[in-house]
DNA sequence: CGCCTTAATGCAATTTATTTGCGTTAACGG
DNA sequence: CCGTTAACGCAAATAAATTGCATTAAGGCG
């Protein structure tokens, strides 16, 4: 009756995977800075109007098809124990982020006005790895260690400087974050005193 | 002769001051998503084109008033300590920035494509303050600190989880990060091993 | 399977934003 | 004070975004 919601099948699902696809390969002909709506709508063949109204404007489009992409495809590599697999990770996150369609497709996460749908996918993604690793290692009989410090220690530095661009985030830089962080595990480590973010008044 | 160049004074001056007031008085009556150029231009008492030949687009004006928005005004409060002044400036920063207009500003100055100018002036204005910070407890004879690593340790945090949205700078947390920072300290702390961001390939 | 409801789309008209050419104003260096 | 020209205003032209209405096709139900 008044229960239909949202359509997923068929058509929708095409017109929603020929835009992507349109907009990924205009995204590596012409660039960013190149494209735009009408453009992405004809070659994927549906009208701009399509287009505007599912995604609403370009900078959501973008995020939605930057999260796409930034969503992992495989697990992390297995080394063979914690330590391999942590250095393993976080040295291809930060290669892969630092290169210049990583650093784009991170800002076009950022860069969504409506909502942070897109920005806490890609949030979640890193997690979900580090949580992979972490239950790897347990698995082992190795000792696990903390998410929330890994992302504070590791990710976020990371992060910033790509997204700020004041510095490059070489090989030897991740490895003493690596480093760093080891110093802090197995003492007393920084628990996650935090809400959960909720309704922000201000 | 040919050596002309840019113009700074009089009624360019007059001009790209109106226009930053116009965005900021805007930016708070109906907010960033009901904003636009000609709406800008108006309430300035300019023509459209003139902002469009200044500053290219409506995210490069947003970047750059969020630059200048988030230009320090004073130097971060003397607390007559090391401890009390990082304490008293990181807790102001994650509050400052934590909040809704903070959070747009950051996203306003990353989401320029164009250059990467707004958000390296952003960038150096928390290293400026930080090394106030530091030749202040140097005059008192206390320690130093690295700034490289006050950045990594207590900045990025901080601004990842405001980007990312997935967690609530609180109070608590932005203490917890200082402890951290206290406890990284004094031992061999993490050097800054990287290039200044240089010609990047890939 | 066929019918019904309605979300999603296409199309076209309208509105709004952006670009551009050209004449005018005024900053800066003699 | 004068000349040069960057920066601006104006208006026309182009392009993008919005919107109303007709059409298509998911998904539920008998």
């Amino acid at each position: 009756m008044a229960r239909e919601m949202i359509r997923q099948g068929g058509r929708s699902a095409r017109i929603q995977q020929a835009v992507h696809a349109a907009t990924q390969a205009l995204l590596a002909e012409v660039g960013r800075a190149a494209i735009n709506v009408p453009m992405i709508a004809e070659r994927a063949g549906v009208t701009p109007s399509t287009v505007y109204r599912r995604w609403g404007d370009l900078a959501q489009l973008l995020a939605d098809v930057a999260a796409e992409r930034l969503r992992p495809v495989a697990d992390p590599e297995d080394t063979g124990s914690l330590e391999g697999d942590l250095r393993a990770f976080v040295l291809q996150y930060a290669e892969e982020m630092s290169s210049k369609v990583g650093r784009g497709l991170m800002r076009d996460v950022l860069a969504e006005t409506g909502s942070d749908a897109a920005a806490s996918r890609c949030c979640s993604y890193t997690s979900a790895h580090l949580e992979t690793i972490r239950a790897r290692a347990l698995g082992r009989g190795e000792a696990g260690f903390d998410i929330d410090a890994a992302v504070d220690i590791l990710i976020a530095p990371i992060c910033y400087h790509i997204l700020f661009s004041d510095r490059d985030p070489t090989p030897e830089y991740v490895l003493s974050l690596l480093a760093r962080f080891r110093a802090l595990t197995g003492e007393s480590p920084v628990r996650a005193i935090h809400r959960k973010k909720s309704a922000r008044v201000a």
